[in-house]
RNA sequence: GCGUCGGUGGCGGAGUGGUCAAUCGCACGUGGCUGUAAACCACGCGACUUCGGUCUACGGAGGUUCGAAUCCUCCCCGGCGCACCA
């Protein structure tokens, strides 16, 4: 199967500039943005970070550009204008964002690039009088986001924003000129973005460049993926721990297996064929889930992590009870699985349930603790425990640790030292 | 700069002197049913608490009042109109 079929198949294409079969007729120099915006990527910049992998594996050379330079400016959203990042967060962010593609992509070659190198040292007069002549404010208006930002009272465009595309399209200009970059790729909400930069190509060098999209991956409501409750799915391990990470994959439901197997894993299209098929006709044994949860975290977290938690997994969520597993599984179950030390002093002093839950993360104030128990949500040692005023002791442990569950799909291990 | 409208919980959006920790919808959480799924139903969703309550809270700071998210003054932020500029 070629490239562009395999695409295609997979639901990675959303918009593109020429047939993808015709851009895949010759070996591209293929780019995609990524903006500092965070610290860490996440599991929605991971989809177009395994389409490069893709892309590279099929022989296409890859530059990765870290928005430096456009991270200071801001790429306009529906909500209203950003808070400018200052200098030291972006640089830092760049420096983390780097280092994670380094880890990400082992033995795949690419460029890493920052924006900052050029757009920080732009002239303006020059700009405008080169690329901004090249663009119409009559064709901005109309984009989506400008528009709708131009018509709702309260939600006004700054200069800064409005500018924003013209800076993308530059960068795609640059990276033409001095690495022959003849390909963009992005998610589709970076389309009309991604666009400018083709049409600026062709404007001003008078070359065809080329570009193309995946769709923006969604969860079953339509929502930014990974992205509930302002909980971003993060692939550094400090962030999102690679058991959490873990355990996102194997909650997702039924329906998103197929496209998600297919947009982030490198399993083959018969495979996740065969998969889905088992999966359609053996629901309950979640073969879909767990292959998945599998390999993405092999992805993200490397092959020794996932197996570890995936077998921490087992052990806390598996048919035997935590308690009559082996000792090793068990450790490994300890070292993955989120958890709470405690010291013999603590014990004497008194240590709440309540207190531990919100120190362990399963509640989020005392009063959510406190709700949490009263609808019986919480166990310990597989006892709902109903008592407020639950106090943790000695006899609550078992061989020096106590097992703590919060509905069916959260754990907290309390360990004696 | 002048005028005018607005700033309420994660979001949307009510309330316009006391009964307001604030209707409602969404999102989210727990329970039930299940498969750590979806759908559905129930409950919950500021913090602290000796579970009776207490304390913060409606952009910020003052004030009026027995009492303010609600009225007044000043400030900050945003929209719109006008003026200035061109």
């Amino acid at each position: 199967m070629n490239l562009a079929e395999e695409l295609k198949r997979r639901g990675l294409i959303e918009q593109s500039s020429a047939p993808v079969e015709v851009i895949f007729k010759e070996p591209r120099t293929v780019y995609l943005g990524i903006d500092p915006t965070a610290d860490s990527l996440q599991i929605g910049n991971l989809a177009v970070v395994l389409l490069m992998k893709r892309l590279a594996l099929a022989g296409h050379k890859l530059i990765f550009l870290v928005g430096g330079g456009t991270g200071m400016i801001g790429d306009p959203r529906e909500k209203g204008e950003r808070v400018l990042l200052d200098e030291k967060t972006l640089a830092r962010n760049t420096r983390a964002l780097s280092k994670q593609l380094y880890k990400l992509l082992p033995g795949t070659p690419f460029r890493m690039l920052d924006n900052a190198a050029w757009l920080t040292r732009l002239g303006l007069v020059p700009f405008l009088r080169e690329i901004g002549k090249l663009f119409t404010v009559n064709d901005l208006v109309k984009r989506d986001i400008i528009a709708r930002r131009l018509a709702t009272p309260d939600e006004s465009i700054s200069f800064t924003e409005f500018s924003y595309a013209l800076l993308q399209g530059y960068d795609y200009l640059v990276l033409n000129e001095k690495y022959k970059c003849d390909l963009q790729i992005g998610a589709s909400d970076q389309w009309t973005n991604i666009l400018s930069g083709v049409e600026l190509i062709r404007k001003r060098a008078g070359r065809e460049a080329y570009a193309f999209t995946m769709p923006l991956i969604t969860d079953s409501m339509g929502k930014k993926f990974g992205k509930s409750e302002g909980n971003a799915v993060w692939l550094d391990p400090l962030k999102t721990t690679p058991f959490v990470f873990y355990q996102f994959w194997l909650n997702v439901p039924d329906e998103g297996i197929e496209k998600y197997l297919k947009v982030y894993t490198f399993l083959p299209l018969a495979e996740i064929e065969a998969l889905v098929e088992r999966q359609r006709k053996v629901p309950n044994e979640r073969e879909g889930q767990k292959a998945l949860a599998r390999l993405v975290s092999a992805l993200a977290h490397g092959e020794t992590t996932a197996n570890h938690v995936a077998l921490a997994t087992e052990a806390l969520f598996g048919p035997t009870p935590f308690e009559e597993l082996s000792r090793e599984k068990r450790a490994i179950a300890l070292t993955e699985a989120p958890s709470l030390k405690f010291t013999k002093a603590d014990l004497t002093k008194g240590y709440s349930l309540i207190d531990a839950l919100v120190a362990g993360g399963l509640a989020s104030s005392k009063s959510d603790a406190r709700r949490l128990i009263e609808s019986r949500g919480i166990t310990l040692g597989g006892t709902i425990i109903t008592d407020l005023n639950y106090q943790i002791g000695q006899g609550s442990f078992n061989d020096s640790y106590a097992l703590v569950r919060k509905g069916r799909r959260e754990v907290l291990l309390l360990v004696l030292k």
